[in-house]
DNA sequence: GCTTGACTCTCCCATTGGGGAAGACTCGAA
DNA sequence: TTCGAGTCTTCCCCAATGGGAGAGTCAAGC
């Protein structure tokens, strides 16, 4: 070690304002073994850092600004370019899961601004008709079941107007993971047709009917979520309890209909005892 | 209290099944105040709660779904309609702000993990010439600076063109904050020129030359973090330390480029002893 | 009435990324 | 030498739970 590398040290107050990053950070990024102090002294424990640990630094103080936690902030410092990219691909997938997230809160909370109201359908109990329909099962996690779903279900749809040239009914049921993994299993249903039949990847299904409640969603399909809740906030204040796959049914075609005016009927089936 | 409604108190678990939150939780919510249960047996501690309990109860896992923090739930169960929408208004600006964030993080990645770098910048160290200029200072929060400035140099460049018929060079001079607010300080300026004196709220003002680090961002400005980290990181591996209000000078027009054709030269000034 | 298994209680510790404060020690300049 | 500024460790704090230990309770079957 040089004297030229000795005079580089400085103590780690100087060191924080150089890099814009904290002292009680500092300490802690040391702790966790992303930036350890040039030298300590065993003296009196002072930390010293080296200038050209404040590229490092900086680098760290970046990667926190993205929500980066700290391990991998540190797989990220040690890594190779090729590792490199699947770290960042990692999380990426995170951030835009979040983001998606953020988007459907903010959507709810404008809606119930403007609803004026925690509460803003109006539920009803009623009884459904049984469906005979034609299925398309996918599996999916709470996360991306709109993207997931919205995917699947544009191919379906374009499938069955291909054989039928009719727009059919469209019934999405989730069932709700019995399997705990956070995968989620989600049928897709148009009505049974003898045409749908050749339709890859679908089977007939029987969608029982019976008692349900039941509510109507104008708008955009992720503010879906106030409805179900409203709903299963009425059934319960009533004592009904859940007794199979909630669904939904689309009432008009997002292809060519203004969000806003969008409506879909949101259906829990109930027992009544 | 007659004995249907006796009837009606379920003990944590099964309350905590119908209304899907976990036992956990409801004790937490009780402690602070959000759902007290109907009844606590004075014997066994063991906590009792009506069905009717259940619609407040699926209200706050909504709520929480949507990230709102429990004491703003608290005031939100307790509130009227009018302050509820100041409620949710302030509710809606947080959920923007962590939007807004969480999308540039996003991009940063995705540049990050194309570059295959986490420096993807070249940084240089050269000399600025002084300039004259005709400015407007805002100010603004860290969060909120890319759409306030932006917003402001759109009518700053909607004037100039209108008495000078030319496109203005434009040059943004981020003051950090003294004032520890969190707010910060941004000067818009365009070059001097005698016709701009008449633009309302802007005063003339001198941009001092001498040496700088510099470097040229390529793309969207929701990355310009990136670079400005980079160039702090060559920067303090250096030994130079900032000397004044780091800048931005925009190269070509939004309006009429193709973002990923953007070009952004970041300019810190410095030291250099 | 007793056993047994499922439920529930309280209390404590863990998470993330630090911030704040206390009390003691150290550094560097005058 | 002295004094103010810097630094050390240690402990507690944030939010919203989750996990687990150890003890007590409930309800159903025998």
């Amino acid at each position: 070690m040089t004297t030229e590398s000795l005079d580089n040290l400085m103590p780690i107050g100087r060191f924080a304002k150089s890099c814009r990053l904290s002292i009680k950070a500092l300490r802690h990024y040391g702790e966790q073994g992303l930036l350890a102090p040039a030298f300590i002294d065993p003296q009196t424990g002072y930390r010293y850092y080296r200038r050209s640990q404040a590229q490092t630094a900086v680098m760290i103080g970046m990667l926190r600004a993205l929500d980066m936690p700290l391990p991998t902030i540190r797989e990220l410092l040690e890594s190779e370019p090729a590792t490199l990219t699947r770290i960042l691909d990692r999380q990426a997938d995170r951030l835009l899961r979040e983001l998606t997230h953020k988007q459907q809160a903010l959507a709810a909370v404008q809606r119930l601004r403007q609803e004026q109201s925690l509460m803003p359908y109006e539920v009803a109990f009623r009884r459904e008709p049984q469906r005979e329909v034609t299925r398309r099962t996918i599996e999916t996690c709470n996360e991306s079941i709109l993207k997931d779903s919205s995917a699947e279900v544009e191919h379906l749809i374009a499938a069955a107007i291909k054989v039928s040239d009719v727009l059919p009914e469209l019934v999405m049921c989730i069932n709700e993971d019995p399997d705990a993994d956070g995968r989620i299993k989600v049928d897709i249903c148009i009505d049974a047709a003898p045409e749908h039949e050749c339709i890859a990847n679908t089977e007939p299904a029987t969608i029982e009917g019976g008692p349900v409640a039941w509510c109507l969603h104008c708008g955009a399909y992720d503010t879906l979520g106030l409805a179900y809740h409203t709903v299963f906030a009425t059934m319960q204040a009533r004592g009904h309890t859940q007794s199979g796959a909630m669904r939904e049914i689309y009432l008009n075609d997002p292809a060519d209909t203004p969000v806003e005016r969008l409506l879909t009927e949101v259906i829990v089936p109930i027992t009544t005892d």
